[in-house]
RNA sequence: GGGCAGGUACCGAAGUGGUCAAACGGGGCAGACUGUAAAUCUGCUGGGCUCCGCCCUACGGAGGUUCGAAACCUUCCCUGCCCA
């Protein structure tokens, strides 16, 4: 059985790594995007366009997928792969961001998390136990333990207690899930979320003790929650200087191209977020030339296509023009071609970000992308 | 020709003596969005300024009543419907 994470390169001037994930859906190349799926679907994209698009894993939501269409029609149709017709890995968030986001509508102890569904009322329990199980129905490639994700800002007293119960969480989640076999004949992986709030110090210990748990690999959770670029980038540092170099390295819902690049430089091999395709839906394209509100009057009669430099189906196949005629008239196809773009926008980055790894000039490549992502061209 | 109903900002539409530069929609113009309660949300939308306040022009046109009018009166113009 092949081993899961192999490291193949470590950049000479800074901690970016190449390397690649290997699972029973196949290979994922790092450093890695993996675009949101929360509901089993790519929001306004189709499976066969994110092959077309050479995604290489996509995320699900165990939170969204419990409520709905719920653990028995996943078990029903054999997991979460052949519900949605992907057969490339699934990394399935535990519900953790929902825990945070769903505040109003949760009580948390020390057993779990007690939900009212933000779909009809109704009352659940998240243990770390069942987000494990619920996991195994869904036969996602990777696993995510059950977190507390901090607020931000939040004192330091308040964060203490939640990463220690965060800590035991993980413990249990691990604990239930090597107790357990999956449901689908495929090999499944655990992933431990670090926490400590915006605390180097509480960062560094949690890290530590997650580490000792021995799980698959490692996240960093709680960042980007509101709080500045440069404390993120600094606390992500704190966490790759201490984590093993033989696990992968996951920066929970991050973030903006910056971020990404901020991110593989220092040492982080997968990232996921919604803001490519949300604010693709919101009119917000992601280029080579900097960011576009495609919305704006500019870009009434520019014949420009959205970028020359991104090969997929949307992003040159059609002017700015007809894209924002699309989004002010309101039609379906502008929040699918937007999609499409930022979402080949974000894979293109990481694919370059592994190619300069590989040729060694990661960072002058970086510098010159944030260059040009600052300067906007447009 | 007669009767009735109307003419309000880019459009639709409230408002019938002061708290009206005028509710609310739409449209338009910007902005936000980071492990998705998001095809969502926010702001602006007569002009000018020394811009948390002031000045000018404004509710079909003109004239009038009044301390004060988009609102009341007179008259003219226009629109819709009905009857001849």
């Amino acid at each position: 059985m092949s081993t899961f994470f192999s490291l193949e390169k470590t950049d000479a001037n800074s901690k970016a790594r190449l390397g690649k994930l290997t699972t029973d859906h196949g290979e994922i190349p790092t450093p890695i995007f993996m675009p949101v799926g929360t509901q089993g679907s790519v929001k306004a994209l189709q499976q066969r366009e994110l092959y077309e698009l050479d995604a290489k894993i996509i995320l699900g939501n165990t939170y969204h997928l419990y409520l709905r269409p719920g653990t028995e029609t996943m078990e029903h149709f054999g997991g979460l792969h052949k519900f949605m017709g992907w057969d490339r890995p699934i990394l399935t968030d535990s519900g953790g961001y929902q825990i945070f986001s769903l505040k109003e509508l949760r009580k948390i102890t020390e057993q779990g998390a007690e939900f009212r569904s933000h779909l009809d009322g109704s009352k659940h329990f998240f243990s770390p136990e069942n987000v494990v199980g619920i996991q195994k129905s869904h036969g996602s490639d990777i696993v995510m333990v059950l977190d507390e994700c901090a607020p931000y800002p939040a004192e330091e007293s308040y964060v203490i207690k939640s990463m220690q119960m965060s800590l035991r969480w993980a413990e249990r989640c691990k604990k239930e899930f090597d107790k357990t076999e999956g449901k689908y004949g495929h090999r499944q992986f655990l992933f431990g979320i670090g926490q400590g709030g915006m605390y180097a110090d509480l960062r560094k210990q949690y890290t530590k003790q997650m580490i000792d748990l021995d799980f698959d690999g490692y996240a960093i959770g709680g960042l980007s929650v509101g709080e500045p670029a440069e404390i993120m980038y600094e606390l992500t540092d704190v966490c790759t200087d201490i984590l093993p170099t033989d696990k992968p390295r996951y920066l929970m819902g991050v973030g903006t191209p910056e971020n990404i690049l901020e991110g593989i430089e220092r040492g982080i091999d997968m990232f996921d977020c919604v803001m490519p395709t949300r604010n693709a839906r919101n009119g917000q394209l992601f280029t080579t030339h900097g960011k576009i509100n495609i919305k704006n009057a500019k870009y009434k009669l520019s014949d420009n296509i959205i970028d020359e430099n991104i090969d997929s189906y949307a992003s040159n196949n059609f002017s700015l023009g007809y894209l924002r005629h699309l989004f002010v008239a309101n039609e379906i196809l502008a929040l699918q071609l937007a999609s499409m773009h930022n979402i080949a926008f974000y894979l293109w980055l990481v694919k370059n970000a592994r190619e300069h790894i590989k040729t060694g000039d990661f960072t002058q490549w970086k510098k010159e992308m944030l260059d040009k992502f600052n300067s906007n061209m447009l």
